[in-house]
RNA sequence: GCGCCCGUAGCUUAGCUGGUAGAGCAGGGGACUCUUAAUCCCAAGGUCGAAGGUUCGAAUCCUUCCGGGCGCACCA
């Protein structure tokens, strides 16, 4: 786009003319102006730059009223603050996240630059060459010889004490809140170097990274409502992954023996705290393991990543610190269930009906058509996690709610289940892969059965993933981890939207541009 | 989807049981050559989220809608 053509001219650019407010007149003026004065108020480049932070790093040493020999820079950044002070004034200048000062007077810029200085707004970019000193107050500064309007900006920033709180225009114009709340900036920035450890982590383990269809025509590998797109060339509905599960156990069917993807998966339902409708998930698959390999390889590699991103392997979360380095106790969720409701499985299978008056007594919303596989989720989720603070595996979960889980050899009514329990959250899924073709067809007509009975989560009969399967899929072990909710506990944030650079809020309707 | 709460200038906000909006910062003009929430003086900026209703009179009370937040439900 060009630069030169002022925004009122593009077309839908900025409000119309006439509900122009004043600050943007103005400020289009003052860009007029400098053109006329053959200033470009967009600059194309500003070579030979030292970050802010690095001059910081390397004058730290000066003392209070010292000039640095030798110690000629070129900086830029947006002017965040401004003290004038006659014939002489202060800048705050920041780069990223980093602020410096600056200072110029009348003496050495002579009285066109420095009037021009003087007109800067707060929010404007631009870019110095002088010398640096420590002014009498104690602050590192940079001493202005020369300087130039690098981007004049058209819209105030948010005020520089209280800044921006209203919750709607930090989500919806994010670029702002990461200029008003630094914070903001360095937890997201925390979020990603979580993604780059975790990566780093699996690869050290010899894991390969693969990227499978987000654009799937069955939507498989969790229980979830898809969204549902449509391709017109081919003139078939797609789905949004819910799940790349089953395209990765493809995979250890064609050879892979360690394979992960990190990416995005999409699931049409509420969102709330802890949810949005698109949201990044690990999953990994390891051959010729079972889930206890799984658990190991979780209880490890989970401190190490909290201790890369946050320092140590300790995190607070609430009024808890929890201890995060293995070994992490592994409790069977019949033993959970018993312990905090006094119920087992065996009794909650075998009569339903008392089991929905003990949760019921919990004051647990449970209804009549309940069946044994939600009631269990209910308890679990209402009940036990909210007790479970320490990291603590519970494992072997009902087969009834894992249709891609492996039965256990013991009881084929359990499956080699476990999730993580951390702070009352589940921070992983995981199990030893089912790989009887057989058993998986018979699993999935029970889940096309609940669909029939108005389940519209239960998983669909995928007929290619059955034909992969009767080639032979090596027995493995599987992991999800919800990427965004394990930054949300090693950050220490209560909402997901922490997390995420851009969160889904309802479209904005902009007026203006609609007319 | 249901319940509760919120929406006043670009930002942060005051505005009582109804009498038609007040400030700080930012922005504009002026003073000030080491300030840092710089300071001081002056002026300007608001269809009080929108539309209806009650009333002599509505930012304030009622209804609906729009947007957001928080619970609950569904899910990771």
């Amino acid at each position: 786009m060009d630069p030169s053509v002022p925004s009122e001219e593009r077309d839908g650019g900025g409000p119309p003319a006439d509900r122009q407010p004043d600050w943007e007149s103005e400020r289009l003026a003052e860009i007029e102006r400098l053109r006329k004065e053959r200033i470009e108020p967009y600059a194309r480049s500003f070579p030979g730059r030292t970050p802010l932070a690095e001059i910081a790093r390397t004058y730290a040493h000066l003392t209070t009223d010292q000039k640095a020999e030798d110690s000629h820079c070129r900086a830029a950044g947006r002017v965040m603050s401004r003290r004038e002070h006659g014939k002489a004034v202060f800048l705050t200048l920041r780069d990223g996240w980093d602020d410096l000062q600056i200072y110029a007077n009348i003496d050495t810029l002579g009285e066109t630059s420095f009037a021009r200085l003087k007109a800067v707004n707060v929010g404007d970019i631009i870019g110095c060459e002088g010398h640096v000193f420590r002014t009498r107050r104690g602050e590192l500064t940079i001493f202005v010889e020369s300087w130039t309007i690098l981007t004049k900006s058209l819209r105030p920033l948010p005020e520089k004490w209280h800044g921006l709180h209203d919750r709607e225009t930090r989500y919806r114009q994010r670029y702002v809140d990461l200029i008003a709340n630094p914070e903001v900036a360095r937890r997201l920035l925390d979020r990603g170097r979580l993604v780059t450890s975790m990566r780093r982590y699996l690869e050290d383990l010899g894991f390969v990274e693969v990227e499978t269809p987000i654009l799937q025509p069955l939507p498989g590998g969790a229980l979830a409502r898809p969204f549902v797109t449509h391709h017109n060339a081919l003139d078939t509905d797609l789905y949004l992954r819910i799940a790349p599960e089953l395209y990765l156990k493809r995979l250890l069917v064609g050879g892979f023996d360690r394979v992960f993807e990190i990416g995005k998966n999409f699931r049409n339902e509420g969102i709330s705290l802890v949810h949005n409708p698109e949201f990044t998930m690990m999953e990994l698959y390891w051959a010729y393991v079972d889930y206890n390999a799984i658990m190991e390889l979780v209880e490890n590699m989970i401190p190490a990543l909290a201790q890369e991103v946050t320092g140590s392997a300790q995190i607070v979360a609430g009024e808890h610190t929890i201890d995060l380095r293995a070994p992490w106790p592994r409790r069977t969720v019949d033993s959970l269930l018993h312990a905090n409701l006094g119920l087992s499985l065996a009794a909650m299978r075998a009569d339903p009906r008392a089991a929905k008056e003990v949760l019921r007594e919990h004051r647990i919303d449970v209804e009549n058509r309940d069946t044994f596989a939600m009631l269990v989720d209910k308890a679990l989720k209402h009940v036990v996690w909210p007790a479970v603070v320490q990291p603590t595996f519970a494992i072997d979960y009902p087969v009834e709610l894992s249709p891609l889980a492996k039965c256990s050899p013991d009881d084929p009514l359990l499956v080699e289940r476990f999730q993580a329990i951390i702070a009352g959250r589940e921070i992983c899924n995981a199990f030893s892969e089912l790989n009887d073709p057989g058993d998986q067809r018979r699993r999935f007509e029970e889940q096309a059965r609940n669909k029939e009975a108005g389940d519209e989560e239960a998983h669909v009969l995928d007929e290619d993933f059955l034909r992969a399967l009767e080639y032979g899929m090596p027995p493995a072990g599987g992991l999800g981890i919800g990427v965004d909710r394990l930054a949300m506990l090693f950050l220490g944030v209560e909402s997901i939207r922490d997390v995420i650079l851009f969160p889904q809020l309802r479209p904005e309707r902009r007026q203006a541009a609609e007319d």
